[in-house]
DNA sequence: AATATATGACTGACCGGTCGGTCAATATAT
DNA sequence: ATATATTGACCGACCGGTCAGTCATATATT
C-alpha cells in the first residue's frame, strides 16, 4: 500500500521514458501510443491508466525533459565567489557541455517548439516555455548586473537585452549543431563568449 | 484549355500560400490537404495536379519561406560603403525590422525544424537548413573578417564562432518573442549589438 | 472473495492519395 | 460560320490504411 505509490510513480517514470525514447525517433504526431507501451514493456491499455491521453503523456516528457537539463544550469551558476566573468563562462560551459548527451534527444526540444503552435497544446507549452526563457534570461542577467555593481563590467551596459541574446545563443548553436555535424556549439560558444565579454567588461 | 505556364505558375503560388496559411494554423500534421485546397478556392484533386504530395507541397512552402526572408538579408548587405560594424548593424535592423511581417508565419519556421526530425522528410529539410545556415554564417563572418582586415576590428577576434552566434541569436530572439508578446526582438537585438561591437572593435 | 491493476482486441473517426468523369477552351473539318 | 473532335485542367466520391482511446476480460494482490 505504502510502497504502491512508489511503485506508481517507478512505472510512471519508465514510460515517460519510453516515451522520450518513442517521440525522439518519431517525432509526436508520427509516435504510436502501442510503440511506446512496447518500449516500456506494458501494454497499450496500461499507459492510460497513468496518462490520460498522449497530449498529456507528451507534456509529462517536456516536464522530465526541463528537470533534466535545469540540472546542469543549476551546476553551471553554483561557481560562487568567482568574478561575474567566471561564472558566465562557468554557465556557458555547464550547458554546452552537455551536448554530447542532448543531441540523441535534442530533436524532442523541436517537437517541443513546434508543440507550442499546434491549437490543441498551445496553452500548455506556450506558458512553459516563457516561464522557462524567463528564468534563464533573469539567471544571466542577475549575474551580469552583479559585474556591473563591482565595476567589473561597464555600467552602460543593458543586462536584460544581453541576457537575452546569450541565452538564445545557446539554444541557437544547439540547433545550428543539429543541422550540422561538423558543428562544435562549445568551442564556438567559448569563442563567442571571449568577444562578448571584451564587450562587457569595463 | 491549355494554362500558359505563366497561369500554371500563378496557380501553384496561390496554393503554396493558401498551404502557407493552413500549415501555419495547424502544424503540418494537423494540416489536411482538403482544407487547403478550400483556401485555395480550388478541389483537392488539383492540389495533386500541381504537387506530388502533402510533403511536396510542404517543401515548397519551406522554399516560398526561405525566398520571402532572403530578400531582407540581401537589403541588410547592400550597405556597402559604411564600416565593417555599420554594415552589420544595418543586417541586424533588417532582418528584426521584419517581425511583425513575420511572427504570423513563424511559427512555420519552427515546424521546418521539426520537420527536419522527421525520418520521411529529414532529408531534404536538414541538408536545407545546414545550407541556409552556412550562408548566413559566411556573409556574417566575411563582414567580420574585412572587419579585421581594415583594422577596425581586432585582429584576435575569430570570425567564424561570432559569426554563428550572431546568426544564432537573430533566431532565438524571434524564438523568445514567439512565446513572448511583450518581448521586442528588434530593441533586444539593437542593444546587445551595441555591447557585442564593443568586444569586436579594436 | 473482493478489489485493484493490466491488457490487447476492437471500433470509429480521420485523412492522404487515386481515378474516372466532366466541361470549357481550342483546333480541325465542312 | 457552324459543327465536330480533341485536349487537359479540374474535381470530389471513394478506398485503404492508420491509430487514439475504450472496455470486457484476465491476472495479481489483499
Amino acid at each position: 500500500m505504502t510502497d504502491t505509490n512508489e511503485q506508481k510513480a517507478n512505472k510512471r517514470n519508465a514510460i515517460v521514458e519510453a516515451a522520450a525514447r518513442v517521440f525522439a525517433r518519431s517525432g509526436y504526431s508520427n509516435a504510436v501510443v502501442a510503440d511506446i507501451a512496447l518500449h516500456a514493456n506494458i501494454g497499450k491499455g496500461t499507459v492510460y491508466e497513468y496518462f490520460k491521453s498522449k497530449e498529456d503523456l507528451f507534456f509529462a516528457v517536456f516536464e522530465w525533459f526541463q528537470k533534466k537539463t535545469e540540472k546542469a544550469a543549476v551546476v553551471g551558476i553554483s561557481a560562487l565567489g568567482s568574478g561575474a566573468d567566471d561564472r558566465l563562462k562557468a554557465l556557458n560551459d555547464s550547458l554546452m557541455g552537455q551536448w554530447d548527451e542532448i543531441k540523441d534527444v535534442f530533436v524532442l526540444v523541436m517537437e517541443f517548439w513546434a508543440a507550442s503552435c499546434s491549437t490543441q497544446m498551445r496553452q500548455r507549452f506556450k506558458g512553459a516555455f516563457k516561464q522557462l526563457y524567463d528564468d534563464y534570461r533573469q539567471i544571466v542577467s542577475a549575474v551580469i548586473q552583479d559585474g556591473i555593481n563591482s565595476g567589473e563590467f561597464r555600467s552602460d551596459v543593458k543586462p536584460d537585452p544581453v541576457a537575452a541574446a546569450l541565452v538564445g545563443t545557446w539554444d541557437a548553436l544547439f540547433l545550428q549543431a543539429w543541422f550540422d555535424d561538423g558543428f562544435d556549439p562549445a568551442a564556438t560558444a567559448n569563442d563567442f563568449l571571449d568577444t562578448l565579454l571584451r564587450g562587457l567588461s569595463d
